[in-house]
DNA sequence: CTGAAAGCGCTTACAG
DNA sequence: CTGAAAGCGCTTACAG
């Protein structure tokens, strides 16, 4: 039934079915009233491509992922601000679509087709890394675009983003191991997410000099953002940690995850042999037996700026917003208490 | 740019515009060809919403999580399936969105919403305990839905499904664990997907039987979904699973990954003193240590037949589609091999 | 506050 | 094979 017919058959004209069922002041409240009880009674609905080619707004939010990013398993953190996002924006009654970097197309990247076809109002951007073409194309579509989570490039002028703060976290980690001056400090990184794993250990290393310890390159590990891979990555090292007290900082959770499991299998007491601190704080690592010690990133702080700031841009509000959320750290079991 | 302008730009006719970039059959090769290369250069893309409006497609399908899914982070089988879905979707060309069973909505749940205003052109239905309501709303509206995975309810007629055999799943279990006679056998089952939880356990207890063991059903324990709560579950138990030798089948394996963690907790050595079972094979399992023995459900074969059938019923080809799809034994650490 | 009318940008039956 | 025209179902400026 299209609003033309449901206008005639209740009796009011299509202009005010459409001004009653999109809350327009310009429309008595007995009237809406009266049309919304109709419209209930004969299951009438607006059409919303319809209403998405008049209004040019569809309802809909991208969420842009990584390009790293594989999957959701693989990278539980993203699962996580996935499930964040999705939570907040209910309230705002917008749907997601996830725009997956698409590996195998030649020309036009999901990305792409989707900003050209006009599928969504705005973008959650969770990569960095974008092409300059593709930042052609926000520019010249003027797509609301909020950019959350990880830095991993340069940051260009009027791009509006809610970031952590990595350095910071890094710092706070740094700060921590360096009370522990007994500790030889490592730290892991990944080959993913190069310039956030960068900051993470710039601000690792500066907490840990402010303490007086002077970090050695030597001492960085790397592996893929993957506990097998973390796992593979600690065990060709196993033998240096055995001989000396360490304290591991890394990249993330799911590697802390992998080194934890390297560092059980070969006996290694933890925390009095070997400290564990991971990064993001996950949730699935709170079920995990130990619990792995870890830099809480505000996922729950971000997230609804992020989506309430692309409300905002989307309704056209100009202003540009950037911020950088503080991590905080939270000590479980796999490092010694803060005296 | 519309397509008429576009048309008139390059000097052919809307419809031709239309035509080429269809793909239609009705233009020339080197009108198309010439179309398409004009298209790239003056970046013009056909507006989805217009082409939606007339078409009545969206070039977007739902995915219809359970009731009791919460998130991606706390139910990583349906982390898993959705990571499958949008990998074999990306070949269709189709964008994706996921319904959550929304909580707080009074009249209208996501779900009615997105059929009612068209919003997609199928769904992929992982939720069986659909309200008659929904049904209805599914019969009214002709939305083709596929449903798969886990049965939830009393499938009626010409449902579309691919769903995985439980039963059969938790009768390999049971034919297993069979073989083990100095074994007590242990079901751990969880709240919210009864009727599934339900058929795996009857699949477990015939397979027993069939080996001569009659199940008790004091042997079943009882949990939540999720990590924690299992391995709580387990810790409950704890005197009598060090008493005797248990063989122990989950309902899941992030509930086998809790009870793992009880046992490990209280020194219960594995698979020598308990064996332990889970069920799924999600990525996660296979990273974690010990790797704990599964029944594989055939998420890789279940995906792309349900894609691919709900591609076929939105192309309003009208047959009716339904299969189980067996899971298989997959033995790793925590269970003895099979002799 | 209400309605008649125009138009959003496409696709496709129709005529040639 | 190609083009002119109608119409998908809305919203909103305009007139009253």
């Amino acid at each position: 039934m299209t609003s033309r017919e449901f206008a005639k058959l209740i009796g009011v004209s299509q202009s005010t079915v459409s001004r009653a069922l999109n809350n327009s002041s310009l429309v008595t409240r007995e009237k809406r009233e009266y049309i919304l009880q109709k419209a209930k009674e004969y299951d009438f609905e607006l059409n919303s491509q319809a209403q998405s080619l008049r209004t040019r707004r569809t309802g809909t939010i991208g969420i842009l992922f990584p390009k790293h990013f594989i999957s959701m398993n693989d990278n539980l953190m993203l699962a996580h601000i996935y499930d964040c996002i999705q939570q907040e924006m209910s309230q705002y009654d917008y749907d997601i679509m996830v725009i997956y970097y698409d590996r195998s197309a030649d020309d036009f990247s999901s990305f792409e087709r989707i900003i050209r076809k006009k599928k969504v109002d705005g973008f959650l951007v969770l990569r960095m890394e974008l092409s300059d073409n593709e930042m052609e194309l926000i520019q010249k579509y003027h797509v609301p675009c909020v950019f959350m989570m990880n830095v991993n490039a340069n940051i260009r002028d009027n791009l509006n983003y809610f970031f952590s703060d990595s350095f910071y976290g890094g710092y706070l980690a740094g700060k921590y191991f360096g009370k522990f001056t007994d500790y030889r400090k490592i730290y892991i990184t990944v080959n993913e997410e190069k310039d956030d794993a960068r900051r993470r250990f710039e601000g690792y290393r500066s907490g840990l000099e402010e303490c007086g310890y002077i970090f050695k390159d030597e001492d960085i590990l790397k592996c893929n953002i993957s506990i097998e891979s973390a796992c593979r990555c600690v065990e060709g090292y196993i033998d240096r940690l055995a001989e000396e007290k360490t304290a591991i900082f890394t990249y993330s959770d799911l590697v802390a995850i992998g080194a934890l499991q390297a560092l059980e299998e070969a006996a290694i007491s933890i925390p009095g042999h070997a400290q564990l601190l991971g990064m993001d704080d996950i949730p699935l690592i709170s079920s995990l037996r130990p619990k792995i010690s870890t830099v809480h990133v505000e996922t729950e702080e971000i997230v609804p700026k992020a989506c309430s700031h692309l409300m905002d841009l989307i309704e056209k509000k100009e202003i540009v917003r950037r911020e950088w959320i503080k991590p905080r750290l939270v000590i479980r079991d796999t490092t010694y208490p803060i005296s």
